[in-house]
Parts: structure tokens; C-alpha cells; sequence
DNA sequence: ACTTGTGAACCATTTCACAGCT
DNA sequence: AGCTGTGAAATGGTTCACAAGT
């Protein structure tokens, strides 16, 4: 039997929207874990994150998560199941690249902020910026970029630089190891097939936004 | 009903994942238009943005747009195209709430940036952050909000506030008339029917790639 | 009566495959 | 030979509808 088990508990695939909406379950679910309530209803966490009860319990199913009828999902194991899939065994280590007006912003909304993941180190051109502590994390001169990354073993990079430096630093990155990417630079990376890139293009999303005020929204939000 | 305008062709409806691939090509297409070349392939826009060949026809052929085989698309032609699907015809305004980190970057990022799209006032609960100028903006006390969206006619609003602030300032937002929200609270917000809300959430973008860094890519990118 | 769990239908979007043009 | 334009098939994801549990 090719049965494939792994770290974490769940077996097989996950469809890739079901980890971003496990995300926002976690997180909305630790907001209103106390009162007394140890339990919720799909419909309940359907309200608050804004998708529709049966999109919860499938995605909570594909996890292999389960309720009772007419008590609900006891809000403790649904965290600690979701943290299971999400955030892996250890502490998972971020570096980001470039310190800018964006770069700062991440550095201020992240320090501290979460369990299991941290961004451990900050690089940028300017040697301005270089050997400092901003919000926390460390700053240190690009150039010793791969040599940190490896030493840390840092899995995940965070690009904020300029379009026309992003590509290079992708491409140093994935040489020292990085495995995934948060993209905000407006272009497309190239990266071998292993890696994974998530794109947050600021500029696009905000012509949709405005193309959809004008032209009115589609019947899908 | 509103102000409905009749731009150029485009009789239909544009599928929505349509929009943020015109974005991308536009932007692409005019660091791409100058050396000599007037025309491009489908093959060659799609290399650059990271999409297949047929995706960029399709999405062309969506607008109206045809090129010649063996010629390719003109340029000029589909850059201007686009912009009359995304733009529109008048110079679209957009608001700014809350002047954090967040809030000031995104002011900085976009100043002066776009020909057809402007930030035109940023509003904070800090009375310390109200009636400057910050990277050329005009900064309010969030109690002018409504006042001001309304006598400005903004259609467009940004919401960089924390989570906890976010659902009022979108319903004041929606009450004075703003018909789409770039919302970068993680909180799903209610919203009318009507109005367009997309949601750029860094922490859950973040926990998606250290996922997939861990458990590796999913076939589509 | 209200919930969970889930096969099946449905829908949007992408990709295939190829005809037609130059 | 290599491109565009586009029906048709495939894919991926969401919603429906309902059986079963309590």
C-alpha cells in the first residue's frame, strides 16, 4: 500500500485557496476563542470570514477536521489542526529583502507578531542600512545575503525591492535555498519550478478596485 | 443608476482574472515599448508575464484587440486599448485611511505615479497626522471623511487601518459613496452588494508560502 | 429542527488543438 | 513556418442538495 504519510497528520493534497482561507480561519478563530464558547458552527465562521458555510466544512474536512451536528467544531482542536498543516514543526525563518517605505512597513507588522514564523533578517543595498535594527530584526548589507540565508537556514524570502532589481535577488535567493517567495515587486519572477511565488502587485489590485467601482462588480467578490 | 459611459468597443462583461492580466500587460508593454520593435507576439507578452500565449490572446481578443499573424499585436495600439478598458475616461480618485507604516508607504509608492489614477486625500485618527502633507498628499482628521470623499467624488477607497477599525471606516466609506475598497485589514468586510472589495492580506499571502516552501509547489504556480 | 459530511452538478477559467492567414 | 483566433475539452474550485447524526 503506497500510502504517503507525512510530518503533519494529513495525507494528501491540499487545494491551494484552502490554505489561504485556513489562514483566515486561524486567525478570526483566535479572536473569538474565549467567552466560553468552545465550540462553533460553520455558519458561524462562515459569517465572520466571509465565504459560505459549506466552503468551511469542506475545507475543514480536507484537513480531516471534524464536528458534531448541533454542538459544532470545538474551536480548540480546529486551531491546533489547522496549525498542524499551516505552520509545520518549527519555527519557520523569513528573510526580506529590501529596507523601503514597504520593507519598514513589513518589518513594524510582523516583529513579534506571530508564533511560528519570523522574519530573522533584513538586506539592502544601501550600507546606510546595513548593520542596524529596525523593528527588531537585524539589517545587513546585501551582499552577504547568501551566506545568511544558508547559515539560517531561511526557507522563505520577502522581495521589496525595485522592479528592476527583483529578478537578480530572486535568483540569489533560490541559489541560497529559499523555497518560496512573497513578491511585491510588479514583475514576474523566474524561478525554477520548485519554488513557489506568491505576487501581491499593489498597482494591479487597485485597478481592479477601480475598474470594477466603475464598471460595477461582478456577481463573485 | 449612475454614471454609465459608453467606452470604445468592448461590448461584454470582462472576466474579473481578465482585468488583473490587463494590468500586468499594460505595465509590461510600455517598459517594453521603445526600442525599435512596434509590434509584439502573444508569445513574447507572455514570457514576460508569466502567463501562457494563449492566455494573452484570449484576454486581447476578450477587449477587441487583433493583431496579424506573422506581425504580431501593435503596440501602441494595445496599450491604448487597454487603458481605455481599465481607466477610464477621467482621472480616477482615490482615498487613503490610515497613516501608518502601511498607509505611508503606499502614499510614497504611488505619488505621482499614475497618470490616470491619484491618491487625492489620506485621513488618520491621530489629530497629530491631520492637515499635513505627506509625499504630496493632503492629510485629514478621519471626522472630514465623509465631507470631503463626497465633495471630492471618490470612488475608490483604501483601508490601511487596523483590524479592529476597519468595518466602521468601510461603512462610512460605502455611506459617502465610495464604490470599491482595497481593503488591507484582515477582516473580511460587509459591504452592500454593489460595492467591489479586494483584499491584500500579507499575513495569510505570507503562511501560504511558507506552506508551499514546506510541502511543495502545487502544479500551477 | 438544526447541524455535519459529501457525492454530484455547476461554474469560471485555462489549456488544447487546429483552421485560417500572411 | 509561424503566427493569430477560437471552438471544444479539461481543470479546478464552488455550490447544491440531501442523507445521516444528535
Amino acid at each position: 500500500m503506497p500510502i504517503e504519510e507525512n510530518p503533519p497528520v494529513h495525507g494528501g493534497k491540499i487545494p491551494h485557496r484552502t490554505i489561504g482561507r485556513l489562514s483566515l480561519y486561524r486567525r478570526q478563530l483566535g479572536r473569538m476563542g474565549g467567552p466560553d464558547g468552545t465550540h462553533v458552527y460553520s455558519h458561524q465562521i462562515a459569517d465572520i470570514c466571509g465565504v459560505t458555510p459549506e466552503q468551511v466544512r469542506r475545507d475543514l474536512m480536507v484537513i480531516g477536521c471534524s464536528g458534531s451536528p448541533n454542538r459544532g467544531y470545538p474551536v480548540a482542536e480546529l486551531v491546533s489542526d489547522i496549525t498542524a498543516v499551516l505552520d509545520g514543526p518549527e519555527m519557520q525563518r523569513v528573510a526580506l529583502v529590501g529596507i523601503g517605505n514597504l520593507g519598514r512597513a513589513l518589518l513594524a507588522y510582523f516583529t513579534g507578531r506571530h508564533p511560528k514564523m519570523s522574519i530573522v533578517a533584513a538586506f539592502d543595498s544601501d550600507p546606510e542600512k546595513a548593520d542596524r535594527i529596525i523593528h527588531g530584526c537585524r539589517c545587513h548589507p546585501v551582499q552577504r545575503m547568501e551566506e545568511i540565508v544558508r547559515a539560517e537556514r531561511i526557507a522563505v524570502g520577502v522581495v521589496a525591492v525595485p522592479a528592476a532589481a527583483a529578478q537578480g535577488i530572486a535568483d540569489r535567493l533560490v541559489a541560497a535555498g529559499v523555497r518560496g517567495l512573497l513578491n511585491f515587486a510588479p514583475v514576474a519572477l523566474r524561478v525554477p519550478n520548485s519554488v513557489f511565488v506568491e505576487d501581491i502587485d499593489v498597482t494591479t489590485s487597485l485597478e481592479k478596485v477601480a475598474y470594477f467601482a466603475r464598471a460595477g462588480k461582478p456577481a463573485t467578490a
